[in-house]
DNA sequence: CGTAAATTTGAGGTGCATCAATTAAAGTGG
DNA sequence: CCACTTTAATTGATGCACCTCAAATTTACG
């Protein structure tokens, strides 16, 4: 889990847990719903999923698609002021991950407090991308906003799950529907498709039955205004 | 500076240093700009800045709003690909700011690690205010994103300032323009104009001469969406 | 293999942007 | 404190990017 990452593996003492505490979703299964108290912090293992929340005039914001290796749930950001969790996860495919209670996580802080460090540089991760999103949204047009999540989503694939991006045709597997990119980029589904027919047409990228292929990394990036190096994480220390 | 609560006066040593850090602003004064290297951490003591980024077709995003109290600066959340600052900052009115070198800051991380406790805690908060406005971006129409930035800022003048809030007439000082609300929620200073001139003429709110004050703070919460207890600091531990 | 969900396409409508031009307010220097 | 200059607020007219509705077709999935 990448948040135990500088703390010492007899300090963790939880081979035997470890396994316990592994959870299976099948596809458009939710994990935990906005307003549920929060007792865990997760890890994604395995698959695609979205924190996402639902305002009352039943529109869909998602905040952050989630791949293998992603943290999430922490509560203190994940938690708004009901108590509850401020926001839904739900699996766009079949998802394993991990579940690590926020009550231990709160008790190894005090012991090691540089995982402290490493939940801050996290955050901050988290939050750049939320800062360009919340920038796409505000300034952007519809292409821009989809080629720069297209190509956000391709290069965390390439970056942080080899196996998952095939080099020969350069694609990676992309389970988000149509409505799923709208609701991150403030779009309709179906201006969504007419975007991604024209990018289709001008031979840009190829986007069907769950697989992305970048076909012109170059166009992309220009219009999308997008950088590799703002996706990195950086360290605090 | 909200960051060294915890942190034992001794510890700190700074009582000389401390005025030598201070900074003046004049009205539209600019601290730092995108792609400026990051060395100081700041505090706001007086007057209000923004966080923005200008984007290549000109457009402005504003990413965040500081009010007194209120830090900000911070490396890595700041730091855009280049090594930079991803962002610029400028000051809405007179302002006065205190400084602190980043490269102290993570010596104090290193003999005082809770500091990175708090620095998670602040991160979040500004989290969730960050997604908050996605979603206002994302989802919501003109009149309810300015309803929700109004009483945002209300309420945290209200909160953090209250020699900012003149409870008889329930307003505050607001020296945003036009233009900055809607670089903040994605519209056009005109169509700003006209949402608050309906606003007004609703008997909501009064808005004029650097002044807000809020006349029907229920009607706002509720075409808003806003609920005061989400923009209250959580504690991580 | 049957049913639900997603994609696809067209037509029509609208919320907000853009352009343009006037008035008011705020900042600046003498 | 006043003339001067700049910036912001104000208002109307026009246009378009994107939304909504609707219906057909394809794809996914139990």
């Amino acid at each position: 889990m990448a948040l135990f990452r500088d703390v010492p593996e007899a300090e963790l003492g939880w081979t035997q847990e470890f396994r316990d505490a592994q959870y299976q979703l099948s596809a458009r299964e939710n994990l935990f719903q906005e307003g549920d108290t929060a007792h865990s912090l997760y890890t994604l293992f395995d698959g695609w999923m979205i924190l996402f929340k639902i305002l009352a005039n039943g529109k869909r914001q998602i905040l952050r698609f989630l791949l293998p290796g992603d943290f999430f749930g922490f509560q203190v950001n994940a938690i708004g002021p009901t108590g509850g969790y401020m926001h839904s996860s739900q699996a766009l495919m079949k998802s394993t991950l991990c579940a690590f209670p926020t009550i231990r996580l709160q008790a190894m802080i005090e012991k090691q407090p540089q995982l402290a460090v490493r939940l801050a540089e996290m955050e901050m991760h988290d939050m750049t991308l939320c800062q360009y999103h919340l920038i796409g949204t505000g300034c952007k047009n519809a292409s821009e906003r989809i080629a720069f999540l297209m190509l956000e989503l391709f290069y965390r694939v390439r970056m942080q799950r080899q196996e998952d991006y095939d080099e020969a045709s350069n694609s990676i597997i992309f389970p988000p529907t149509h409505k799923d990119i709208g609701d991150a980029v403030g779009l309709s589904s179906i201006h969504v498709h007419r975007i991604l027919k024209k990018m289709g047409s001008k031979g840009w990228i190829h986007c069907q039955s769950k697989r992305l292929t970048i076909l012109d990394e170059e166009a992309l990036m220009e219009i999308g205004q997008f950088d590799p190096g703002m996706i990195l994480t950086k360290s605090l220390i």
